[in-house]
DNA sequence: ATGTTATTGCAACTTTGTTGCAATAACAAA
DNA sequence: TTTGTTATTGCAACAAAGTTGCAATAACAT
């Protein structure tokens, strides 16, 4: 449905993205907002936020919804096909401005997809 | 741990997949043999035949986990780095056969990656 | 200041998957 | 074939992530 009005609670959440340059998954941000927010709340500002273009969504490798800001999309387009990439030290998820090409497959119409990539990030890849 | 004996719910299990050549979900499986096995049992073989290598999994759009025959794999190694396409119109996930390039990304080390695409399969491509 | 309705919190629920434990079934050895 | 060991199973209860219905509250247009 998308954001209609200005609330403290939509602040609360924004803010969480704007300290933040990598992904948030939405349990974390639950147990942020724990004291401020309800859950139900969080996951439905999430949802507005998605449908506005503001945040886009995916899976990590747990299988738990993560969040990240969007940078050139719109209510009418989202334009997040980049690929994702999780450290397997730290835990951080973000977004890799990167373009993976996807062959074409005979008989076959690929309209997207999602890439997560694994490995150590650039903080935890000078580490030991 | 793998596989010890061979129990009638390994071969109901096993005979899903013989009569299959696209991937299975866990949930799937669960509803097909729901009047004869226990859906923990269902969970605890999986997981068996995966370390076995005689399995691999995956996570489809939804997050629900997807298991499919696996084709060079034993108990020490997995290849299974190849690619899944899940159709828009059928449900239905398979394997590619396909490589596709991750390119390097400066100061990470990528040891891994999960590549889900999306398209309308060979079955529904047709289709109107 | 007031009225409309979007937003919120809460409790209850759903879905997917996991755990502990006692009963049962595989199967190796006698 | 019988017996003993232990892997496997079913059941119930639990857990984590997310959803739904509904009444109370807060935004905000007038
Ligand atoms: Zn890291
Ligand atoms: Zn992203
Ligand atoms: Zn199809
Ligand atoms: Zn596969």
């Amino acid at each position: 449905m998308g954001i209609v009005r200005k609330t403290k609670s939509l602040e609360l959440v924004l803010n969480e993205f704007r300290c933040e340059k990598t992904a948030i998954s939405a349990i974390e941000l639950i147990k942020r907002l724990y004291s401020k927010l309800n859950k139900t709340t969080i996951y439905r500002i999430l949802e507005n936020l998605e449908d506005d273009g503001v945040l886009h969504s995916f899976l990590g490798q747990e299988g738990v919804r993560w969040y990240a800001m969007c940078h050139n999309c719109s209510k009418s387009k989202h334009n997040d096909l980049h690929p994702h990439f999780e450290c397997v030290n730290c835990g951080k998820i973000d977004c890799l401005n990167l373009e993976v090409n996807i062959p074409n497959i005979p008989n076959r119409k690929v309209s997207s997809s999602q890439i997560l990539i694994q490995g150590k990030c650039e903080e935890c890849y000078d580490l030991k």
